[in-house]
DNA sequence: TGTGTATTTAAGATTTGACTTAATTTAGTC
DNA sequence: GACTAAATTAAGTCAAATCTTAAATACACA
């Protein structure tokens, strides 16, 4: 899952919204942020091999893209995660979550 | 979004995998890794001020369970990237997207 | 009150990550 | 072919993240 990792930087987090709204060539990204374009390139690496974003070649241009692969295998990461918790929610568990009072099992160390 | 950063590493996502069955002690999660206590320690609190985690104190124990709040912030992002993404969608990106042939649209530099 | 257990906090070493400038690649134009 | 434009790769620097061991904290029970 290194869609985590691609995720976790807040330029390549808003690289992946600009995107949302269409594509974009590398450059017109760039003049989003106020960095250097090889910081750019590299954060679009990072998103290419996670599989967020696609490139399509037009000329000397990159123009990038959404991949829907990424935002695919992250939200299977988290329905998983979901659908084991919610199965193992029973009503204790349903009790301390909405912050009634527990029910402490003393337990000796 | 400082959830993202939470699950950028793989120890502290296995830790949300692993609490995704049931809660379990620091001293339980650490069992599961071949790290230091200390070590375990510090990712939950990573974890714990994503929102992605919570304690619960019984005796010495620390006792930890999924937070949902961290989890429906991570999904609330992914949907607002979908919602962008699908508006946007129209037929030619559909047709670029399923990989069919372009229509190349040259541009002078 | 003293001892053992569970866990966290502190301090420091090492690795990983993001940025910069310089050099290279690729494409189009004169 | 030489020149410009767009972007990437390379190399080095600085900051942030993760791990370790040692010390501190909190609790239970004899």
């Amino acid at each position: 899952m290194v869609t985590f990792t691609a995720l976790a930087d807040p330029k390549r987090r808003r690289i992946v919204e600009l995107l949302a709204t269409g594509e974009m060539a590398a450059g017109e990204i760039n003049k989003h942020f106020r960095v250097s374009g090889p910081a750019i390139s590299q954060h679009l690496k990072v998103l290419r091999e996670a599989h967020l974003v696609r490139v399509r070649v037009d000329a000397q241009r990159r123009v990038y893209s959404l991949d829907p692969k990424g935002l695919d295998e992250l939200e299977e990461w988290l329905m998983g995660i979901r659908k084991f918790w919610s199965g193992r929610l029973d009503a204790l568990e349903r009790a301390l979550r909405a912050d009634l009072p527990p029910e402490s099992k003393k337990r000796k160390p």
